[in-house]
This record gives C-alpha cells, sequence and structure tokens, in this order.
DNA sequence: AGGACGGTTCGATTAGGATCGAACTATGAA
DNA sequence: TTCATAGTTCGATCCTAATCGAACCGTCCT
C-alpha cells in the first residue's frame, strides 16, 4: 500500500501558494534575498522564513547568507526540472503564462562590484572559467587549476603577488542583477584590471557600468569562449 | 508575483497523502477502481470519492464507467513522469517513507513506469540506444535514427502503429532510483510490450516489479550490447 | 557607541480541507 | 419485485498549517 519514496511530503512543499510564488520566482536559477522573496509571495517576513526554512529542510533550496542578507536558490536544476513539469500539467487544466521584461541594460550587462565585473558579462566570465576547468571548487570555495594558473599567468595576471595578499585570490560573489555568482576576490580584481589595461573596456564616469568596446567584447569572446 | 501557471494548485493536489498514494498505485499504468484506490490510500469510500474528483478535475486521472464500477487510470504518460520526478527529489531529501523492504533492490533493478521500463534496467536500455545512436537528441526531444527505426523494426515493433498515435514515440522520463533518463513513449511501452511477447520479463502481480528470467536477461544484453 | 534594517523565533489566531456518518442513486442479481 | 453492492452527495467535526504581531538577534552605517 505505501511503496517509494514520499511523494506526498514534497508535494505539499510545492502546493502552498506562498512557497510556488517563491519557487517560481526562483526558476531562473539566479538567488534572491528572504524580503524579496516575501514580495514575490506577497506575505509577510515571518510567514516568508518559515516557508523557506521547509523548503530548505526539504531540500529544495539552498541558503547562503552573506553580510545581513540570506540569498536563497533552488537547490538544483532538478528542482527547476520539477516545477516546468509540474507548469506542464498546470497548463492543461488552467491558466495561461506571463513573462516580464529585464530594465537597466547596460547596467545589467556590466558593471564593477567593488573592483571586480559583474552583470551579464561577470557572471558569463565566472561559468566559462569553470566550464573549461581553469577554476573549480563547489559553492563560494573556489581554486585556480593548475592549467588556470597557467591561463591567468599568460593572459598577464601576476598571481606571485595576489598569493601573497591577504585577500583571497577567488571568491564567488552574488551578482544582484542577475543573482547567480560571478567572479570576486583578487583574481576577479585583476581581471578586470587588465580589460582596462587592454582597452577592452572602459568605466563610464559617474555611473558603475561597464562599458566595452566592440573590438573589446569580441576579444572577451575569443579570450574565454 | 503572478508568473506563470498555477503550480501550487496541481501540487497540493499532490501533496495530499491519500491522493498521492491513490497516483502511486495507478503508476502501473492499470486502471484501478475506487473501492481499491480507497483501499490503498487507506481511507473510506467516500472520502476516496472526494479525492478522486478532484484529481479528476485537476485533469490527472482520467475515469470511465462500466457497469456499476468507476475506473481510474493516469491521464497521461506526462502525469507518471511528473510523479517519478517528484520521487527523485524525495528520495535525495531523504524523505523515503518506506523502509527499504525485501522488494526494493527488484524494484530498483526493473519496474514498470506507467506503461515503459524504469529502474536500472530501464536507464541502461535508455543508455545503450543512445550509445549505439539507435537514438539521438538533447533533453526530452529524442528520435529515432534511420539505423534506430531499422533496428526497431526489425526487433518486432510495428513503427507504422506507432507514428499513427497521438502519442509521441520517443520521449525521456526521468527515474527516481537512478536519477538519470530512461526512454518513454510509444517506443518505450512497445519495446516492453515486445519482452513480455518474448517471454524475457514478466510482471510480478500486485507491484510495478518486471521480473526478468535469466535467458531473458542474457538475451536483453545481447540485443542491446 | 548609537540607530536602522534584514532576518528569524515565538505565540495566538484562524481558515481550509480531510475525514467520516448517514442518506441517496444506480447497477446487477435473485 | 426485492436485495445487495459500488459509488456519490451532504453535513458536521476536527486538525493541520498558514498567517501575522511582537520581540529578538545580527549586520551594516554614521
Amino acid at each position: 500500500m505505501k511503496s517509494g519514496p514520499d511523494i506526498a511530503a514534497v508535494a505539499s512543499l510545492l502546493g502552498d501558494p506562498a512557497r510556488a510564488n517563491m519557487l517560481t520566482a526562483l526558476m531562473d536559477g539566479a538567488a534572491l534575498t528572504a524580503g524579496e522573496l516575501a514580495r514575490h509571495a506577497g506575505v509577510t517576513a515571518q510567514t516568508a522564513s518559515s516557508h523557506l526554512a521547509k523548503l530548505q529542510a526539504g531540500g529544495l533550496i539552498a541558503a547562503r547568507k552573506q553580510g545581513r542578507h540570506s540569498y536563497f536558490a533552488l537547490a538544483d536544476e532538478d528542482v527547476g526540472s520539477v516545477l516546468e513539469a509540474l507548469m506542464g500539467l498546470a497548463v492543461r487544466a488552467g491558466l495561461g503564462r506571463t513573462r516580464p521584461g529585464p530594465k537597466e541594460p547596460e547596467l545589467r550587462l556590466a558593471r564593477v562590484c567593488y573592483d571586480h565585473l559583474a552583470g551579464d558579462m561577470g557572471v558569463a566570465l565566472f561559468d566559462r572559467l569553470l566550464a573549461r576547468k581553469l577554476i573549480a571548487g563547489v559553492g563560494e570555495e573556489i581554486a585556480l587549476t593548475k592549467t588556470g594558473s597557467a591561463f591567468a599567468e599568460d593572459f598577464g595576471v601576476d598571481l606571485g603577488a595576489l598569493e601573497k595578499a591577504k585577500r583571497p585570490v577567488c571568491k564567488a560573489c552574488l551578482d544582484w542583477s542577475v543573482r547567480r555568482s560571478h567572479l570576486a576576490g583578487g583574481l576577479g580584481a585583476a581581471l578586470l584590471q587588465r580589460f582596462y589595461e587592454l582597452k577592452w573596456a572602459a568605466r563610464v564616469e559617474g555611473t558603475r557600468i561597464v562599458s566595452f568596446t566592440r573590438k573589446g567584447r569580441a576579444a572577451f569572446e575569443d579570450a574565454f569562449a
């Protein structure tokens, strides 16, 4: 009579409207703060906190503290797949769908975060370094691989100086517009510095926007493809 | 805040233990009467009736009256896929309500998922079809290759009939025990049917277990090696 | 230091829905 | 016809869990 894993337990987690709204807000893979998720769900912060604790206990989301903020993201892309599948079932019996659009395109594309690159291009940089196994690690703990170190030196980064500094060489930082990890730490700063030196990009005065030249953009794509 | 289809509505249907038990009982693709489902769920006939009405309204099950019996079955194999995927999440979160009984290993080895083969052997089948380039595709979008079509016909599958049906011929379904894809769709069903016909395997009464004979297992390994 | 703000915990309230008893309908068998 | 069985509908009860107010704990800022 009772066989197999307890699907009711996990399904009932998804079955509450507030939690479902939070999860759908997280479906793009980005991380959001507790407060933002509360707003998405249309509940108070207290209620949201309770929901988030349950989702975390159920293994559906992963939490990460940064400063006084708590960021939450889907635990895993499998969770996203299940949500997609559930939407498929929901569509056949009910409601339609809508999709919002982005804002502040330039800021979202590339900007400085303290002293390193953030925005879509920052996230892309991070993703490609990871995909090419130039950096590796889990969560925030990241390090350059052997090939990565060679690559960085070749790119003109003085790794020796970075390692002498007290600042960590590699660190994952959460992006506020894309809400995914990008590369911070000494290496992140050094790479952005090299982009300036190579005239691939420049700061736009009075803003945090990093403006890539056409050639710079192409060189960037080429170097990290 | 109001984006996408209402996944909470359908998820809350799956979130009730009684309904979840009914659905898991239906996962082998067979149709059961209201009374049988009530016993599976451990509730009285009245409550079962209420649950079944809700599941039907939600498009998860299909009802069919025959004499004084009401038969219920999963509305379609997508529902089965979602249930399998949910089981995957439940297992990962350690929410496995079931003590690993003696039947557990057999279930993991080979079982029916709606009407096709799942478990280790289902995944193995899928992998080998892919490795031999008999099927190809990305994600859930899969199709038979030319050599694959020839192979299927040779194996005794009536592809013409499959293509006339509205049901997709090939489809990937996520396996809860192995957490990888196995083959669903018309072809998946047809292959399992052939396994039965060839006496390679048979259903174990009252369970979802598919029991392969020794010779059947050898023939399976041989045919898809 | 102080204060502001984001997040969490605790407790009490409340609404939704799962459940069952009883009555009702329909089918099949005498 | 009468009876039995399968299923559904109705109403009442009861229990869980979502919710928010208020207080508490950190972190950041000046």
